[in-house]
DNA sequence: GCAAGTTATGACAGCGCTGTCAATATGGTT
DNA sequence: AACCATATTGACAGCGCTGTCATAACTTGC
């Protein structure tokens, strides 16, 4: 059956009858549409109205497969549940939007299998460019991110063999930092409350830094906490209320994986009676805008996801135009002194 | 220049280098690897080791042109700022995952005109199908959703005239469910604080719901503060504080446009000394965790957006293999009586 | 041992678009 | 008037893959 001809049911409309519409050839069409290099005034309205007749929508799988480079990234990220995954692809999506791009998403799950599943998967869209915030060290991975052959942007950490670029701070420089400052405010029997940690590795480096931070002053954790499950506010509610079980004497400080499990705790000392900062001191990690809400405002570190993101997809488009942007971006976290530490 | 050049420098291996690697066809290599149908045992062996040999990656775009339905969804949310938004694409992302699908993503900003835009754009990819939370009854959009020839969702709500299927449940009557519960409990001088609600129109239709079921019983709202800006914990407990000092006497209880507004009002009573729900009751909608995590649990409404993303993903998949699945599908909300109300 | 069926493979064309290069038209020069 | 630079257009091939139909190889039944 001829594609072309004239009472095939309802098939989109085609370049090639833009063209004839239009009466012009197929190429003209083409270039009148994209933006009329080489193209008479006259001639490009005439193709422009014949398009908005037809109500013509381009085909770029076509036009990626015959020209050049696809207008879609690939982005592989740990999780949406924990909202500083959701900031980030918020901000890639708004940079990338920008220049006509699209995000196509994968959820790794903190799953090394399935990141490198899903990565191979992306791949097969010949994305421009490559967008993840790893979940592992995975070799064949990371083979795959150095055989890739287009931009890639690992983001959250700095890691300085990234297979390319990297864009976001060093955990571990963030949990040292938290370290410091509680040391600073006079806090020594100190202990750690966190979520599954056997899959957030980043959540893991914090907890390293703030070990070595405490380390250099001779301190040692009185108590780490582990809890099964993603990190939550009932979590870490959850999480306080076993530790002051078991830990005698009560710790003076505790450390939290992250804000949503440090808010959890603060609540449970609501409940407890727990006066903050004097009867037990509470920090967590990320800026999250409810832990600034609290009637304490809960000491922490922000973190900019959105920025990370919005630099992440910048980094791509920049490369895409022959720039060599820096391997490694700093995005500076920042220790925000609260009400309860 | 030969494309099948040996030596083409690091071009990707295509099938028919796997073929000839293989000592086959192109189109038995293709068969082979898509799993077999009509391919001896050992042939299909010889690929995939030649295939495995190439670290071969099949180019989907040349497979979607040539054959047939692309295994991409086109999503389009208003925001990622919300956990809501990012719930659904969860559930989304899972359900796609399964059967090897991948969201290409764009965010509206609650923007007609983006949206518009958007759609137009993640169409030129010719996806195998659409779920959108629509931001506007927009007529070129309609059009197009219309016009579109593939399985389309409209998530969140459940407009009776969606344009194919609908996932989701009334805000409307959430918003009702509401007002009859607070009478319930015996409140009658009620007032709403919520976030910019000229683009939010979900939360217009629960506010409009909680107005008429106050109606119902002869009352009306005694105050409606409607605050610039995204909804988030820190405008809430604004919101909620501007209230209270024009408003006298007090309202009996606050109905927020969502839960982040709502634990905004809970942390300014807990400043300002005021006893929930004794002093005066809020409610919020949504039923996050956080909510339900503090010391006194908001009284909400459970929404379960995850599942809308879900389903959202199973019609379009249903649609996809020639099912007929409903038009439009009820998530229902629950109502969760906390001790704020 | 041969027709009829089944299984396995391949040749061919084409999906809708764009890069390349050639062809034509236009206008200004000397 | 012959010539050249520039502007505008088109023919052609091909991106990497899959659907269709034809062909070849192999069974099976009577």
């Amino acid at each position: 059956m001829d594609p072309n001809a004239p009472d095939t049911p309802s098939r989109r409309p085609t370049l090639s009858q833009v063209a004839k519409a239009a009466g012009v050839s197929e190429i003209t069409a083409s270039r009148a549409l994209r933006g009329g290099s080489a193209v008479a005034k006259d001639t490009q309205l005439k193709v422009e109205r014949a398009a908005h007749a037809l109500n013509y929508v381009p085909n770029r799988l076509a036009g990626t497969l015959a020209g050049g480079a696809s207008r879609q990234v690939a982005v592989i990220l740990p999780s949406l549940s924990n909202i500083v995954f959701a900031d980030v692809l918020k901000g890639l999506e708004s940079r990338l939007e920008d220049d006509g791009y699209h995000p196509i998403l994968g959820i790794s799950h903190y799953d090394a299998a399935r990141e490198e599943h899903l990565l191979r998967d992306l791949l097969s869209w010949r994305p421009a460019g490559l967008v993840l915030a790893p979940t592992s060290g995975n070799a064949a991975t990371r083979a795959l991110l150095q055989a890739a052959e287009m931009p890639v942007v690992e983001v959250m950490d700095t890691d300085p063999d990234a297979a390319d670029m990297a864009v976001g701070f060093s955990h571990r420089a963030a949990g040292r930092a938290m370290a410091h400052y509680l040391i600073g405010r006079g806090y020594r029997r100190m202990a750690y409350i966190g979520h599954d940690i056997a899959t957030d590795f980043r959540a893991l480096a914090r907890l390293d830094g703030f070990r070595d931070g405490l380390a250099e002053l001779g301190l040692t954790l009185c108590e780490t906490l582990i809890l099964d499950g993603p990190s939550s506010v009932p979590l870490g509610r959850e999480g306080l209320a076993r530790l002051l079980a078991h830990t005698h004497p009560r710790p003076e400080a505790v450390f939290f994986s992250n804000d949503d499990m440090a808010v959890g705790g603060v609540f449970h000392c609501q409940t407890a009676g727990l006066a903050l900062p004097q009867d037990i001191a509470l920090a967590g990690f990320n800026g999250l805008g409810i832990g600034q809400a609290l009637p304490t405002p809960l000491t922490t570190i922000a973190s900019n996801r959105e920025r990370i993101g919005f630099v992440a997809a910048d980094l791509i488009l920049r490369r895409l135009k022959g720039e060599s942007p820096p391997r490694i971006t700093q995005i500076d976290f920042r220790l925000v002194p609260g009400a309860t530490a």
